[in-house]
DNA sequence: ACGAGTGGGTTTGTTTTTCCAACTCTCCAG
DNA sequence: CTGGAGAGTTGGAAAAACAAACCCACTCGT
């Protein structure tokens, strides 16, 4: 009875649905750099101070960032990101590896992350249980929704 | 005098320029299943038809996903993923793996992906250079762009 | 004491996007 | 020749995004 109408429960899709619109998941990436205050969050990300304001809302809702303040009088404040927050940087290098890698045949990245060995970061995705590399053909996606194959809903 | 109203340069931004709008990654995750025809991603993703179609152009021009005819007589499409767009699976593992631990403190996961070690995939991103896990705390971010520091634009 | 400046937003009015349903067009099968 | 698929396109209403101006509490220079 399930309406056949309802997209795949994906957890892709609701973590897009909380840091997936538009400047949420550059917020992240200022918050994770220690650029927390609202004015430094608009001039690095270039969004309107209306939207960001919604953003930031609904990211420390969701309990990625928390607001807490820096200086009572005047009252300021500066945003963190949550343990949850930090836990999105994974997020954030893959993409930030993936730019690097197709939008810039030149070489010329905008940052360098370096990791306390001493080199360049190159964020390699890894399988917790093996170590190895994670490539698309050695992955079998299993859906535990009912209802649900590989290819879509059941057919009834 | 490089306008010091742009926001940061930087890959993360300019990926998500390209697949951060609503439904991109959903697009990227259903054809990296093998889901690449128009009303299988229309029923599995959710989205309007006419968005859809818009993003499968940009994902197209963009070099991320192929339209290639899986029949002729009559003409019938097909997207799968490029090269370019199945190196964009990290992002998804990354994304996946957040939504499980973060919105699911059931452990009811919809999907599970079993790597080819046997054992569900727990994704971990690593360094590519000495192999360690990537911690936060590890990282040390070294803006190159002229102009910025890791705070912001440089004070004139 | 006064005016200017800063930080952290909110308000207002206009442009873009999104959304949804309906429609098109081509073919195939009964 | 009617009825589906499949792969989109079109039109109009509703929701977001955008830019600029505004607000408020406070501090600083004079």
């Amino acid at each position: 009875m399930a309406a056949t109408k309802d997209p795949r429960p994906c957890s892709i899709a609701d973590t897009l649905a909380l840091v997936g619109e538009k400047y949420s998941l550059l917020v992240l990436r200022e918050v994770c750099l220690g650029n927390g205050r609202f004015d430094q969050l608009v001039r690095n990300i270039g969004a309107p101070r209306d939207v960001l304001a919604a953003r930031l809302r609904r990211l420390v809702d969701a309990g990625v960032l928390t607001r807490r303040p820096y200086s009572e009088r005047p009252q300021r404040f500066e945003y963190r990101p949550t343990r949850a927050g930090l836990e999105l940087e994974p997020v954030l290098l893959t993409l930030m590896a993936w730019g690097d890698r197709h939008l810039r045949a030149d070489g010329e990245r905008p940052m360098v992350l370096e990791h306390s060995c001493g080199r360049a970061l190159v964020p390699v995705v890894t399988c917790g249980c093996c170590g190895e590399p994670v490539r698309h053909e050695d992955l079998t996606a299993r859906p535990q929704a009912p209802g649900w194959t590989v290819a879509g809903p059941e057919a009834a």
